[in-house]
DNA sequence: ATGAAAGCGCTAACAC
DNA sequence: GTGTTAGCGCTTTCAT
């Protein structure tokens, strides 16, 4: 079933038949309905794939992420899924976890003409791939790719911000020896959350002490143990801060072998807002990182680029911002079980 | 860049360039390694959009959803994505959560000739959805479709024999009054835990006492007040299966509030491992569940039917067997907490 | 072993 | 308004 099949029983031409799916050219009301009926009832829908071959549209976006175990990529994909719908695009997903690298998929992905646009976040951004990103013909946006990217279309989460309102919320609550757990030192996120922490601390005037931060790599386990390590100073922190939720679920963990309760001897607060720090007692106060949108919103300007609303060399870069959660860990009054219930 | 450059360049015609890159023809292998050369080059690969065209083949493979959120679909995922991966395929994602259908987006992949073939979960397959893919010209291979779909290819989770040797664990410890908190009742994957936990306790000649079974519905809520209602009875029951992990959870936090503990007061176990499973205290005994297989396993399958290797139109049902994960909640003396450190 | 040419199903000038 | 026709980039008979 093909456009000649219909053409042939509408009695017109194949132009005809592809004018009257091309919804804007000039056809006369009357044969289109005619075409569009005998369609429905072949059954025929035009070929995405010849259709593409002339137009060089596919309607497809790829999406290139660096893996895809874990809530937050689950989230991207969600939040990209969600947009794409509404417009009838499809979307190709790759990651690179194993043996292929962003790089070979993301020119595979330009060059083949498979996608008509890129949705890429690597874990992190080098100079070889904003070279490649800049100079390709079809457009790219960035997600998370740091916020110092700043001469392509990033979208990505504000970390600095989420930091600074967690440590806020601390300084609210009295707290004045503040440790942190932070995430690893070359990782984008982890730097950002430590300079939000940093300079919250000194915007309120209180002193940062070197020895209340210890470096962690955002595993459950560097949770644990930095807490330990944190607690088992001299001088003990009133308040910890772990860069991530699964540090602080290590922390829980670590606090609750060595027998200190959470917040009286100690506050905690973490960041993420996974799905877990609802279901502990007491529940994570932490930082929510609105994922789901973050897809959504940069397949939605991704469009917006292949679709010519926006110039697609126009550099762009949009921080996301992030929320409290308030669970009782930091101190606060909070019935943190109706939440799951 | 296309074909006709390389031609030119080579010195040959287009279709020597087509035969040097396909590898199986017939051409002069010092042609072919030229004509590689200088494609290789110019950076040239064959569009696979034209070759679509012609050879009606993609290289893509359509997975098709009921959802985009949680663990089980983002495993899914992942082992669809590791073996196309192997097999320099690409993966088309969908997902039914919203307004467009399961129906419409298979209709649309297999007709549109974006897909080679499909892996396709459905919240439960119908005979609408059965007989489509058994007329499908394009190999469709169904997950978790239930047991009794026998007449297609299908790879499912053996909850049967999960729910077996979970009970039949129970009963080694010499539990006696096993009760159950089921999931919903129209539920597949919930009839067959039912069933193997009936079956276990027939076979080893205990009574399935009716009172014991608190109908369910996979939510931690079902799993809180389920637990409750059992161990409010008279004759409370000495160990229960709960259907699935978050309804375990759920009854935790019943048995936290109500000061009962596990395992001694009560066993508990549950069926998924997720995650969160390893989070807490004493660790939940569970069911594994080889979700990333099964994504895997299906699309191999999938894979060789495309290929030719298998016959698409010969129906396969596979079922993948489950394993017991071990924790401390059915009464086993186990240290949990190292194997989350 | 290689080339010529006819598609694959569609779009988009251009012509009428 | 509608038809004709030349591509889009590739594969694949059929010749040679």
């Amino acid at each position: 079933m093909n456009i000649h099949e219909i053409a042939k029983r509408a009695g017109v031409s194949i132009a005809t038949v592809s004018r009257a799916f091309n919804s804007n050219s000039l056809i006369k009301d009357d044969t289109r309905r005619r075409i569009l009926q005998i369609a429905e009832e072949l059954n025929y829908k035009p070929s995405p794939i010849a259709r593409g071959l002339s137009t060089r549209q596919t309607d497809t976006i790829g999406v290139i992420l660096p893996d895809l175990v874990g809530e937050f990529f689950m989230d991207i994909i969600h939040g990209i899924d969600e947009e794409t719908d509404k417009s009838d695009k499809y979307i190709l997903v790759s990651s690179s976890h194993s043996k292929r690298n962003i790089i070979e998929i993301l020119i595979e992905f330009l060059s083949s003409g498979r996608v008509d646009g890129v949705v890429l976040m690597a874990p992190q951004i080098n100079k070889e791939i904003t070279k490649l990103v800049k100079k390709s013909k079809r457009p790219i946006v960035l997600i998370n790719a740091g916020k110092d990217i700043e001469d392509v279309v990033n979208f990505h989460i504000d970390n600095y911000q989420g930091a600074c309102i967690n440590i806020e919320h601390l300084i609210g609550h009295g707290y004045k020896n503040i440790g942190m757990i932070t995430g690893p030192a070359e990782n984008w996120d982890a730097q950002e959350r430590y300079a939000g922490f940093s300079d919250a601390l000194e915007k309120h005037n209180i002193s940062l002490q070197p020895n209340l931060i210890i470096e962690g790599d955002f595993s459950i386990k560097a949770g644990f143990y930095g807490f330990m390590r944190l607690m088992s100073q001299p001088e003990k922190p009133d308040a910890i801060f772990c860069a991530n939720d699964m540090m602080a679920l290590g922390a829980y963990e670590a606090a609750k072998t060595s027998n200190i309760q959470i917040p009286n001897d100690v506050a905690l607060t973490g960041f993420d807002d996974i799905f877990l720090t609802r279901l502990i007692q007491p529940r994570l106060t932490t930082v929510h990182v609105p994922v789901v949108e973050l897809g959504s919103k940069a397949v939605r300007y991704l469009l917006s680029m292949i679709n010519g609303d926006v110039d697609p060399n126009t550099p762009y870069v949009e921080a996301l911002s992030t929320g409290l959660v308030i669970g009782g860990s930091c101190g606060c009054k909070v019935n943190s079980f109706h939440s799951i219930l």
